[in-house]
RNA sequence: GUGGUCGUAGCUCAAUUGGUUAGAGCACCGGGUUGUGAUCCCGGGGGUUACGGGUUCGAGCCCCGCCGAUCACCCCA
C-alpha cells in the first residue's frame, strides 16, 4: 500500500496487541493443563542440525524444512519442524539420571516450508506433551486425558470434538490373524489413512483387494467402532457388529478401562481408520477431530516405543501428542467457543485494574500522576489518559474501551470516588488513602 | 511444486460498467455541549486503487507479469 511496503513472509502472522493476547490465552490453557497433570516444561533450540530431522524421516523431509547454512560455514541447520527429535535428544543425553516416568511438555514455535492453506501455516505453535519411560495403558490414558483437559477447559464438549483412538499393534495382529501378510500391512495402513479422500465404492474395492469382505469393508468405511463401557467390561460379550472384533476389543480393553477411570470415555471413539501416517508409532494412536469432520486434526499422537533408541538413547517406551494452535483456534471459532475480547484480556491477565482521572478541577488534576505512580509501586495495573480533554464522559469512555475494571475519579485534593466499570456502581467521595486501600484489597 | 478464486483507507464496502479531483460507515486523532461510559455537533489525518509494465485521448475497471491472500491438490512429523 505504501510506496515501499514490506509484507510478512508467506504463512507467517503478525500479532497486534489483541492477537498477542489471544495467543497468550491459548498458551496459558496449554500450560495450565500440562502442569495440573504433572508435566514439567522443557524447551530447546529453535533450530537444530539438519541431520536430526533426517534420521527419523529420511532425506525426503528436507524440502519441507527451512534449512540453511551459516555464511562461510559448512554445517547444515534447519528451523525445527517439530519438537520430538529435540525431545528425544534431551532425554537420550540424560536418560540415566531422569526419573521414570519423565513427564515433559513444551509449547514451541515450529516451522514448515509448506504451502499454507486452511489450518496450516509456515510458522505456528505446537503444544507437545510426552510421557517417557512407562509403557502402561495408564500412561496412554493420562496422555489422552491431558489433551481432553485442554479441550474441556476451553469450553468444548464431547458434542463439539471427538477423540478417535486406535491401536496399531492390535490392528496389525488382527490383520495377520485374518491372513494378511505383515508386509502388506503398511499398504493397508496407507489406504486407511486416505479413506476419506476417495468415494465409498472405490474404497470398498480397494479393501477387497486385501481379502476383506464387503461387510468388513463397511466397518472400515464407517470407521467408528463404538465400544461402550457395557460392551468392554464384561469380557467376551458379543457385539452386534457384522465382523469379528473380538481380537481388537481385547487389545483395547485395558486402555478402555483406564479411559473410563480417567472420566473421559465420553470423548472417545475407537476408530479403525486412524493409523497416523508415521511409521514409528508402535501402539495406541489417536487424533482429535471436530465432531462434524470439519477442519484438519486438532491434535494427534500415540505410543512410540522405539524412537528414543533411534535417537541414541537406551530402549525406552514413550507416548505423547502434539496440538497446533491454528486448527484449535479455527475449531473454537467454528463452535462459537472462542472467548470475547474482554475474556481474552481477562484470562491473559491484561485488563487494567484501574483508570485514574480527575473531574477537571486543577487541585484534583494535580493528584492524578502521583496516584498512578503510587498504585504502580503497589504492583497495580494503573492507567490514565494521554488526551488533553478533561471531559469526564470521554475519559470514562476511554476507560471502558481499555476494559479497565475500575475508574478512580479524583474529586479534590483529598477525595476521590471509585466507579466499578462493570456494574456502574459508584462510591461516595472517599479520602484518597482509603480509596487506594480499597483498590489494593479488591482487585476485582 | 500444480490449479481455481481474489487484491480499493486500519476494518467493512462504494465508484452510473473505460470518463473530471477515488467516496461512505466504523475505527483513530482534535474540539464543543450534557458532571458519568450514551446521544448530538464541528473539524482532522490518512490511498501512487498491492507492485511493475502494456493497450487507450483517458485505466480502480481491459491485457501481461510479479508479489500477496485464500481454497484445493501433493504432503502432513
Amino acid at each position: 500500500m505504501a510506496k515501499q511496503s514490506y509484507q510478512a513472509p508467506t504463512g507467517t502472522r503478525d500479532f497486534y496487541p489483541l492477537d498477542a493476547a489471544k495467543r497468550r490465552f491459548v498458551l496459558e490453557a496449554w500450560r495450565r493443563a500440562s502442569i495440573i497433570h504433572g508435566f514439567e516444561e522443557v524447551d530447546g533450540p529453535t533450530f537444530e542440525h539438519l541431520e536430526l530431522y533426517t534420521v527419523k524421516s529420511g532425506d525426503g523431509i528436507i524440502s519441507e524444512l527451512f534449512s540453511f547454512t551459516r555464511d562461510g560455514g559448512e554445517k547444515a541447520y534447519a528451523l525445527r519442524p517439530e519438537f520430538t527429535p529435540t525431545l528425544a535428544r534431551l532425554y537420550a543425553t540424560k536418560a540415566n539420571s531422569l526419573p521414570k516416568p519423565t513427564k515433559w511438555f513444551c509449547t514451541p514455535t515450529t516451522f514448515r516450508a509448506e504451502r499454507p492453506q486452511r489450518g496450516r501455516l509456515r510458522e505456528f505453535l505446537q503444544w507437545n506433551v510426552d510421557l517417557i519411560g512407562d509403557n502402561s495403558p495408564q500412561a496412554d490414558a493420562e496422555i489422552i486425558a491431558t489433551c481432553v483437559s485442554v479441550l474441556a477447559g476451553l469450553g468444548l464438549t464431547p458434542q463439539d470434538v471427538r477423540v478417535k483412538v486406535n491401536h496399531r499393534q492390535a490392528l496389525a495382529d488382527w490383520l495377520t490373524s485374518r491372513g494378511l501378510p505383515t508386509d502388506r500391512h503398511g499398504d493397508l495402513f496407507k489406504l486407511l489413512d486416505n479413506k476419506h479422500k476417495m468415494p465409498a465404492p472405490q474404497f470398498a474395492q480397494a479393501i477387497a483387494q486385501f481379502g476383506f469382505t464387503i461387510e468388513q469393508a463397511d466397518v472400515f468405511q464407517k470407521g467408528i467402532v463404538r465400544v461402550t463401557v457395557d460392551e468392554v467390561l464384561p469380557t467376551g460379550q458379543k457385539t452386534d457388529h457384522v465382523v469379528d472384533l473380538t481380537y481388537f476389543s481385547e487389545a483395547v480393553l485395558p486402555l478402555s478401562k483406564e479411559l473410563v477411570a480417567a472420566g473421559i470415555i465420553d470423548w472417545i471413539d475407537f476408530d479403525l481408520s486412524i493409523v497416523r501416517g508415521l511409521a514409528y508409532y508402535t501402539g495406541m494412536v489417536f487424533e482429535v477431530h471436530e465432531a462434524s469432520g470439519a477442519e484438519r486434526a486438532i491434535a494427534g499422537g500415540g505410543r512410540y516405543d522405539n524412537l528414543i533408541e533411534l535417537f541414541g538413547g537406551p530402549p525406552t517406551p514413550a507416548v505423547g501428542f502434539g496440538m497446533g494452535d491454528v486448527v484449535l483456534s479455527l475449531v473454537l471459532q467454528d463452535r462459537g467457543k472462542f472467548p470475547t475480547d474482554e475474556q481474552v484480556l481477562e484470562l491473559a491477565g491484561l485488563r487494567p485494574d484501574v483508570y485514574v482521572l480527575s473531574n477537571g478541577m486543577p487541585e484534583a488534576e494535580l493528584q492524578v500522576k502521583p496516584i498512578v505512580a503510587q498504585l504502580r509501586k503497589l504492583n497495580i495495573h494503573a492507567r490514565s489518559t494521554y488526551k488533553t480533554t478533561r471531559n469526564v464522559g470521554k475519559l470514562l469512555q476511554e476507560a471502558a474501551s481499555m476494559k479497565a475494571r475500575v475508574a478512580l475519579i479524583v474529586e479534590s485534593a483529598t477525595h476521590a470516588t471509585l466507579k466499578n466499570l462493570t456494574t456502574g456502581e459508584q462510591t461516595q467521595p472517599t479520602p484518597l488513602p482509603q480509596a487506594i486501600a480499597l483498590l489494593t484489597q479488591r482487585p476485582a
